[in-house]
DNA sequence: TCATTTTTATACTATCCGGTATTTTATGTC
DNA sequence: GACATAAAATACCGGATAGTATAAAAATGA
């Protein structure tokens, strides 16, 4: 409410679009790697000052923890809608393997998890976030584990916690091979062999 | 023979031990990540002088090849050795479980699949030579495979290819859970789960 | 003793980084 | 038009990086 003023009315008019500054920040970022794109680069594709960002966002630190939640809003979220589909244990895991392996947003890998493999190179509050948000996606699949095996469709011998991280990690892997120009086809063959232990007959 | 002369006679006699350096190199990039070891620290580490070590390993991309190689020889050896122990298909499959979630080397990840990582912010020589070892561990993977699969023991509708890139990637992801500090028991029963594929019944 | 050779040690360059102090510019208010 | 205000643009700071020029040191050969 006090920030919704129309307009601060005094003062020179800003030009800076934060939120399109957040947008060229989390593609940057998205599309190469977190550790390799420096505030200057993002000034510079952005078209605006040094001094503009750190208004805007405090710090570097500040500015990618921004874009990885906008990141989170904007792609995780649909993943996490996924596991709570209420398809079955075989039709979500056939939908994880679509994404993963063919989802063309996923072409240049997931900020996500690029920036929990560099996670030591990350600031305080965006490893932070990183942090949290592996465990929000850990407590998703358990959960999405743990109602397939309360409708019964669940293997001997494993338990939810084991089969959510690994899950986590095999979707994980995929992705990242994505980024790292592996062949779509033969990623959807391995993600699917990886899966096939949770359906075994 | 040329190089094999006892001593050059002339000069100031060396005091850097290349070796030993080499070693520091290795260690240093093995157990922290190949990105964030600079040469200033390798000097500093191996108390030799920056201008000597550009005299022997000529660049930061040529020592880090050297180290790679270092590394080459003295620990992936080892797995390639494991590959034609000639026990069965499940023989070995454990070998290389036991090796990726419980052999203390590994506790830090692993040099290679480090610098695989991270490839893009490798140098020219050091990039290359990844690429090479790594074409040369998936041929590995895939005698190996086919080895089994002439014996009779395959699972149908697999092929030696595919297997061989699914098991590379399996124990590179073990490592590189080992490097971040995860439960190696935990690691274990994932890893084990991954590579049941191979046997099943 | 003095010159030659080779390695070491020190100091330096140029570039990039995250972050900031300073100045300019564009607005509303009086 | 003069003034206050807030943003923008420029230029800068300190530190780290890969790499190098230069000088000092330690050996041999004469």
């Amino acid at each position: 409410m006090s920030d919704a003023d129309k307009g601060p009315a005094r003062g020179r008019p800003r030009t800076m679009n934060a939120e399109q500054v957040l947008d060229v920040a989390m593609k940057a970022y998205w599309h190469s790697d977190p550790a390799d794109v420096s505030v200057n680069t993002i000034c510079q594709m952005a078209g605006i000052s040094k001094p503009s960002l750190y208004r805007e966002f405090g710090s570097e630190d500040g500015l990618s923890r921004a874009a990885l939640e906008r990141y989170a809003d904007q792609v995780l979220a649909e993943m996490f809608v996924m596991l709570h589909g209420g398809q079955g244990l075989r039709g979500t895991l056939a939908a994880l393997i679509d994404f993963a392996s063919d989802d063309p947003r996923m072409e240049t890998g997931c900020l996500f998890y690029k920036m929990r493999a560099g996670k030591h190179r990350l600031g305080r509050d965006t490893r932070a976030r990183v942090e949290e948000i592996d465990a929000t996606a850990q407590a998703a699949y358990a959960a999405f584990l743990q109602a397939a095996r309360d409708a019964g469709e669940w293997p001997e011998g494993l338990s939810v916690a084991v089969g959510a991280k690994y899950l986590g990690e095999q979707i994980a892997l995929a992705i990242t091979q994505r980024a790292s120009g592996e062949d779509p086809a033969r990623i959807r063959e391995m993600l699917t062999l990886a899966l096939s232990v949770f359906t075994r007959p």
